[in-house]
RNA sequence: GCGCCCGUAGUUCAAUGGAUAGAACAUAUGGCUUCGGACCAUAAAGUUGGGGGUUCGACUCCCUCCGGGCGCACCA
């Protein structure tokens, strides 16, 4: 990556003034080389003589043109990566590729018959990403549908880092709330066959869908259950059902989970028994008022909490620590949690008593994204049915522009959705102008079908639309290892969209077909080379790459 | 009341402590005899919620106030 490159460029340079004396002997500081935002101060820039006139008292223009001359000397100077490197101003270094660079690096991603790009980023070891994780109580979301596309899309980035990813789905189908909906789902069924007064059980889901569950029951298996509930049934019934919407909406957005682990599993397995057992030894948790409390104070954390009430129930803690020790347990390397705001409190509990016992938590790293609410609606309530549905959106909009939605923005984000605003705004949506990209590069290639592009001339890529284009491809790996950094998924849709603009600048400057024979070639090679960019990053963000529109 | 998160153009959002805070949508104007006009070009739009502080440099870090979201159960 050109980036590091620069990095171990500038540090080679300080170490060789060091030595030569021209430069006081110091702990080289943590910098940065970045794209600076205008156009006129390079393509790269590096802030190390900021930093350094700050350590050193002296001027950082000074020191800047100190490392340029040295820099001048290096071998990539002579390589030409490098067209022209500066100090400006305050005191950045800019360094300015060379046409001959970018040609070149075009000309070898073009003619690679292999992957564009390997990445070694997760060196084959084991990430998994937990994400929607809802109880099959009711339809899906949109905080579901948030975390759905953003779990999704880092779990295929990771797998492009080099990691070997599970995708999973943690769920529990026992307990209160699967309780209420079987006798919800009962009692709708009961009304159906004409006990209009048969009532909903108290705090009992009064969604719709239930509704129809009830529906399938009696068209199925008639009046069967109506002297008598058979809760066992009607449970998994309703579960079946539910899972199988969840599991359709879903697929809706190209999302597919590789496993659905059940908290019940950790019971059967005797991990959460195994798991009070060691808290208590370790002295982690102790009794009072007939209740088992755990020590969190002793870890760093504020509160004490209740892991097993006095009616000896855990409460929902103690699965969900003794989930991520069967996480690590399992061999993940890296474990990707992703969780709406309601959980912010939560899981630092779950890190502290990994901490305390002795489990590598860093391996754990939690995603909190903001919830999804709705402008001028009510407050969404799955207990109450008065929520829009993942479903309903998709519906109206479709995967591609739902997957994107959700995608572009940050995770702190809070998003307020406007309903209509979303539907009629949707033809509009930035997604169709990076499919738009895809598919005329397609419509062009149809028209050329009887080019072979074996070799091509990769000097003549010298317009500077054809050079920016090239310039925005290199770019590609670095959005990979910023993802890989802070997970911030949203990065990669700011470079499609502007890897499409590159594209349209390059198409209205630069006629593909036309000209001689060599120069159609060439940009040929280059169309197809930003075609498979933008069909990976349109993959990644799990989004059709059209070929026609 | 306490804790976490958020507040950036009319709107939706970007901006690993860096240079003149950027895009899209909406608005205004212009562009098809030409590889797909679902496109392109230009313009207007900002006291980054307010006020302090730290620093060579703050949308970014700290303090405080205002506004919004989420938590604060022997619910999950």
């Amino acid at each position: 990556m050109i980036k590091t490159l620069i990095k171990k460029t500038i540090k080679g340079s300080i170490k060789k003034l060091q030595k030569e004396e021209k430069l006081p002997v110091f702990d080289l500081p943590e910098f940065k080389v970045e794209h600076p935002k205008e156009e006129k101060f390079g393509d790269y820039s590096c802030n190390i003589s900021l930093i350094l006139g700050n350590i050193l008292k002296k001027s950082p223009q000074e020191i800047g043109e100190q490392i340029v001359e040295d820099l001048k000397e290096s071998k990539e100077r002579k390589v030409k990566l490098f067209r022209k490197v500066g100090v400006v101003k305050p005191g950045f270094i800019n360094f300015y590729l060379s046409d001959e660079f970018l040609q070149s690096e075009a000309e070898k991603l073009a003619t690679t018959q292999n992957d564009l790009w390997e990445f070694n980023i997760g060196k084959g070891k084991k990430a998994q990403v937990e994400f929607v994780s809802a109880n099959p109580t009711g339809p899906l979301h949109l905080g579901h549908g948030r975390q759905a596309a953003i779990g999704d899309s880092l779990a295929r980035v990771l797998a492009l880092s080099g990691y070997k990813v599970t995708k999973e789905y943690y769920f529990n189908d026992e307990g209160q709330q699967m309780r209420n909906l079987t006798e919800s789902v009962y009692a709708r069924y009961r009304q159906l066959l004409g006990d209009k007064d048969f009532p909903l059980p108290e705090r009992g889901y009064e969604g719709e869908y239930i509704r129809d569950i009830a529906k399938k029951i009696v068209e199925k298996e008639g009046d069967k259950f109506q002297k008598k509930i058979d809760k066992e049934h009607f449970k998994k019934y309703a579960e079946e059902c539910l899972f199988a919407l969840i599991k359709k909406t879903l697929k809706n957005m190209g999302v597919i989970h590789d496993i659905f682990y059940n908290e019940s599993d950790l019971y059967k397995e005797g991990k959460v028994d195994a798991l009070v057992k060691t808290l208590k030894e370790k002295c982690l948790a102790y009794n009072k008022d007939g209740a088992l409390w755990l020590k969190l104070s002793k870890m760093g954390r504020k509160d004490d909490k209740v892991i097993v009430k006095a009616s000896s129930d855990p409460t929902y803690r103690l699965p969900d620590i003794a989930y991520h020790i069967e996480k690590i347990k399992r061999g993940f390397d890296l474990i990707i949690d992703i969780f709406g705001s309601d959980h912010a409190e939560e899981y630092p509990d779950v890190l502290a008593v990994l901490k305390a016992l002795g489990y590598d938590e860093s391996k754990v790293k939690v995603i909190i994204h903001q919830f999804v609410t709705l402008k001028g609606g009510k407050k969404m309530s799955k207990r109450k049915g008065t929520f829009v549905t993942l479903d309903q959106i998709i519906d109206e909009v479709g995967g591609d522009v739902t997957r994107f939605l959700f995608l572009e923005k940050a995770s702190g984000t809070h998003i307020e959705l406007d309903l209509n605003l979303a539907k009629d705004k949707s033809e509009k949506n930035p997604v169709y102008y990076i499919q738009y990209a895809h598919a005329r590069i397609c419509s062009i290639l149809r028209k050329t079908e009887d080019c072979s592009l074996d070799t091509f001339d990769e000097k003549l890529l010298k317009h500077k639309s054809e050079l920016v284009l090239v310039k925005k491809i290199l770019e590609f790996p670095e959005i990979i290892y910023d993802i890989n950094k802070d997970f911030g998924i949203h990065r990669l849709c700011y470079y499609a969209y502007s890897l499409a603009t590159c594209f349209s600048g390059f198409y209205r400057d630069c006629k593909v077909i036309s000209g001689g024979k060599d120069l159609t070639q060439a940009r040929l090679s280059l169309i197809i080379l930003t075609k498979k960019v933008l069909a990976l990053s349109l993959k990644l963000l799990g989004i059709n790459a059209p070929e026609k529109m």
